[in-house]
DNA sequence: TAGGCGATGCTCT
DNA sequence: GAGCATCGCCTAG
């Protein structure tokens, strides 16, 4: 299968923008085991002077991937336990990131089942917890330029149909901005009921 | 279906 | 030493 790679004026870098951009977006991972790729169906934005942004209280070793310019892969360790995978935004030296959420699963199903110990489709990527665990996305994945990397990188998709706003998941500081963005409709979109709608 | 809670270890103060 | 952009399991309804 052909993973047709997006070009980087076809992206906005504006944090916001970005992250209802990217809902439609295949992401693609190629490892040792295999491809996996899915479709982005749910994102958060976690723009410049966000309480929320780990990027708020200036760099630090974790989080220099923010600063690297727009679309470098921003992976961390959460929880003692699992990953989250971020696209960054903003240019070089501006500390921002998009968390992906959510995907919809689009190839390498069984390998997906098979990190993550489960074969109910809808969990493999539903959480980015899970997306993470099933695209095989870890520490050797940060700092990794998402246009241009030979093991994930981001490729055209099927637009997305109405793209759904609400505030963010998980997070206590500004828990109130609405900078969810998610694919109306969609059963791999994850979070509570009531913020889907 | 919704809500509560424990596990787990890294990162920064 | 505290807090954490989560998940899976449990219980109640």
């Amino acid at each position: 299968m052909d993973y047709e790679r997006i070009a980087a004026d076809a992206l906005p870098t504006d944090t916001v923008a970005l992250a209802r951009a990217l809902v439609g977006v295949t992401l693609v991972r190629i490892s040792s085991q295999g491809v996996t790729a899915g479709r982005i169906v749910e994102t958060e934005a976690y723009p410049l002077g966000d309480p929320a942004s780990h990027a708020f209280n200036g760099r630090s070793r974790r989080n220099g991937a923010m600063f690297l310019g727009p679309f470098y892969s921003y992976v961390y360790f959460i929880y003692g336990t699992y990953f989250c995978f971020n696209v960054s935004s903003e240019p070089v030296g501006i500390g921002a990131a998009v968390l992906v959420r959510a995907l919809e699963p689009i190839a390498g199903l069984e390998l997906m089942e098979r990190r993550r110990g489960t074969a109910v489709v809808r969990d493999l990527c539903r959480g980015p917890g899970r997306l993470a665990q099933a695209l095989d996305i870890d520490r050797a994945l940060d700092g990794r330029e998402l246009l241009t990397d030979s093991e994930l990188w981001l490729a055209h998709g099927r637009n997305a149909g109405k793209v759904g706003t609400s505030r963010r998941i998980g997070i206590t500081k500004a828990a109130h901005r609405r900078l969810r963005f998610f694919e109306r409709g969609n059963s791999f979109v994850s979070g509570p009921k009531l913020l889907n709608q």
